[in-house]
This record gives C-alpha cells, structure tokens and sequence, in this order.
DNA sequence: TCGACAAAAAGTGTATGCAATTTTTGTGTC
DNA sequence: GACACAAAAATTGCATACACTTTTTGTCGA
C-alpha cells in the first residue's frame, strides 16, 4: 500500500501482513483470528499477536470481541455509506487543492502512477490491481504533501476494500480504471471543475456498484496466510 | 469527549486519562511516560500500559521510540498546518451537509450544546472549556449520523489541543466561542453560504493564532497525573 | 575541572505462566 | 434423533520473568 514504511518492528510485519491478507481478500470478513495460531504462523509469542491484533482493531479492519477473539471486521451498510461520505469530503477537497497547486513533477509522480496502473490493469495479479487502485487515490493526497491528510485517506480505503468484498456485485476493477484515467487527464489539464465532478462520479459510481443484501461465506486461516505475501 | 462511550475496558480507562492530560495541558509535549510509573499509578501490570500507549501513539498524542520509551508528541509546524488542513476540509464540508440535512432535533441538540459552551465561558473550569470548545465541531458531525467522520475530527481535535498549547500565543478560548456562536446562528438560520465562510474564517483564525517558533517546558509525570482527572 | 570510560541502574521488548472465561465434547434423558 | 446439561479442552486477559538496550552514576586520568 502507498506510504507503508520500512515494517521494521516485528509487531508492524504481523500488522502488515494481516491487512494485506483483509485488504486482498484472502481472509474473509467473520473470520476468526486466534491467537495462538497467529503466534505459530508467525513464530512469535502471543504477545506481538495481540499488540498487531490490537492495531488492527483500531483501523476498523478486524473487531475485538471481549474474551471471545478478534474477526475479520464485517462492517455494515450504515458504516460502508459513513466511510463513502467522508471519502467524498477527502477527495473532493483534495482534487481541488491539487489543481491548484498543480506542479509539472506532481503531474510527472501521478503519471508514474498511472502507468504501473496500466500495466497491472493487463495482468493477472488481482492482488497487485487492487493495491494500485487504492493507491490512486493516497498518492494524490501524498503529492499534495499532506501525509495527515494520506494517512487518513489510507486507513479509509483499506476499510473500502472490506466493504467491497462484502457488498460488491461485480468485479468494477476495470471500470473504476477507466474513471482513474479521466481524473487523472483532468488533472493534467487543470481543470477543476471536471476533475472534481469527475472524482464526485467516481466515488459515486464505486459506492452505487454495492449491493446492500449478501452474506458472505468465512474462510480459512493458515491457507489465507500461505498466502502469496510474506 | 464527545463520543466517549463507557470506559469499560481497563485499557480504555488508561488511554482515555492519559488523553485528557495531553489534551488539557497537564502533560506537555516531550514529557516521557515511563511504563512501570504508569503502571504503579493505575495499578496494572506494563502489558495494560503499553497497549494504552500503543494507542495513543497511533492517535499521534505520544510518539514511541524504539527501546526508548513513550514521550508526549511535539507536532512539528508542518504537521500543525497538514491537521489544519484536513480539518478545513472535512469541517466545511460537514457545515454543508448538515444545513442540507437540518431538522428542529438537530438544531435543538446542537442548541443545548450552545448553551454548555456559554455556561462553561463564564466558570473557571478551564479543562471543561477546552473540553467543549473542541466538542463543538465534533458534535456537528454526531449530529449529521456520520460515527466515522465524528471519531476521524475528535481525534484531529486532540492533535489540535496539543499544536494549541504548543504554539498559541495568547488564550483565543473567547474568540473561539463567539465564532461558534457565529457559526450556530448561521446554521439554525440555514444560512450555508454564512456557516461555511464563518467556519473558515473560525478555523483559519484559530489556526493563524499561532506562533510558529517557541518552545515549551517539560513537565512532571506523577504531578500531571493526580490532577483533577480520575 | 573536564572528558572518557566502565560499572550499575533503569527501562524496554518479548516470552511464558496462570486464572478466568468461552467453546467444544461427551453423556444421559425424553 | 434432538435437547439439556456437565466435564474437558481451548482460548483469552493479565501479570510476571528475563534478556537486551539505554541511561545514569561513579571513577580515573589528563
């Protein structure tokens, strides 16, 4: 994900590592998180588990349920439809500040991005296709120099691509590109208003593709984490 | 704080007293928080503690450093004016969306807490006085039924308490109540136009009285802490 | 008196242990 | 066969123990 620093600490790797796992959909939202098995996979003790465990209770991404456990979270229609609003708020204003403090190497680093977009678009790493996605979206807040602003945003789309599983009809990734495309063109030729409307479109479109009736199906712990992260 | 539920947890008891003497000014920024003297003062064993400090380190009011220990945050210049930043946009947009969506339960709600405010000016109470000076925004976005943009402002707000005592000149407390006093008659007269300039200027006035080059006292751990908190 | 270095103290990072709670398993009854 | 209940197993919550790092203290020599 965009602005994920050296995972030095050992705890951090756990955290990564287990949002990496939500965020691709590789543990499904109900799931179960014991500890111990955590502890084994990682070959740590109980201790780092629960301080990453911890950690990811606060970003929304798994909910700590009192002497039962930690699950994958499975937010609700009321959260998803919180988080798309506030993402609007974000987003909104952030276009419009990027426009005008539009620069030729902001353009340049967006473009950059738009490319590895591209090509992952043409590839078959889902997992690759969906972090990009996302990151379209921090890296224009990073471009801005706002990291309060992208770390927010961040923690934000990582709960999008939680909501997405649960809710989404269809696979929208192409979709959604093409709409990046736009954004980014407006971007490029300073025009606000259509980049603004376009983001406005964007985000819209994203939040109507939901569908707000389906259950989801739990999974499996140690083979979501055999995964192909770390 | 608005949106403070029922501490149950003893982890949520710590963090929040810790919380209450960053933000009311009784730990200042630097200090060091020992985890065997927090321990010893809520009468928990280290693992509580530094869950709590784990948790507030991520609300960015205490930075960790690696095998040096927990120390009050000193928000940098730059990270005062990005917190700004972000809140003039989600605040603005906020004051737009609850005129779009007032009702006389919301206006009423939003009343009451007028009148807290103006109750809380005329005591000596300064802890409350910050307390509800901050509550203010982040009732607005209760109000409008948005918890995750509620809980995304309360936490910016702390950060704010903490740039506040870092770099304000001279106590703005009364001029920031009259402009919420400003901002509640513009917003009960469903004067957008009105409430989103008056929110602006609010939030540029508090953010331009600051002083961007000072420096502040350490302080004393134990002192702060048997203060007039729990 | 000051600075460098070494020993001691204090403090953090992680693992382990144990009480308490929850979940599972097993048994008997209807 | 389904349900209720009790014993056993598994799991969480918290405290403690210990290795390792940082900070402080104390001593010596210039």
């Amino acid at each position: 994900m965009a602005g994920m620093d050296t995972p030095a600490s050992t705890t951090e790797v756990i955290v990564e590592s287990l949002t990496r796992a939500v965020v691709e959909h590789r543990l499904l939202p109900g799931t179960k998180l014991a500890e111990q098995k955590l502890a084994d996979h990682f070959g740590v003790s109980r201790t780092l588990v629960r301080q990453a465990l911890f950690q990811l209770s606060q970003n929304r991404l798994i909910r700590l349920e009192p002497a039962r456990g930690a699950f994958v979270a499975t937010p609700s229609v009321d959260e998803a439809r919180q988080v798309f609003a506030v993402r609007r708020m974000l987003e909104i204003a952030t276009v419009r500040a990027f426009v005008a403090a539009s620069t030729p190497a902001k353009i340049r680093a967006l473009k950059k991005h738009m490319e590895a977009e591209r090509k992952a678009m043409l590839g078959q790493n889902v997992s690759l296709r969906t972090e990009l996605l996302g990151d379209f979206h921090v890296r224009i807040a990073q471009l801005m120099g706002n990291e309060v602003l992208a770390q927010i945003l961040g923690e934000l789309i990582s709960r999008c691509a939680l909501i997405t599983l649960m809710y989404q009809t269809s696979t929208a990734a192409v979709h959604s590109h093409e709409e990046h495309e736009g954004i980014f063109n407006a971007l490029v030729a300073g025009d606000e208003a259509s980049a603004v409307r376009l983001m406005q479109e964007h985000l819209d479109n994203v939040e109507a593709g939901l569908m707000f009736d389906r259950d989801v199906p739990s999974n499996d712990l140690s083979m979501a984490l055999t995964a192909p992260n770390a």
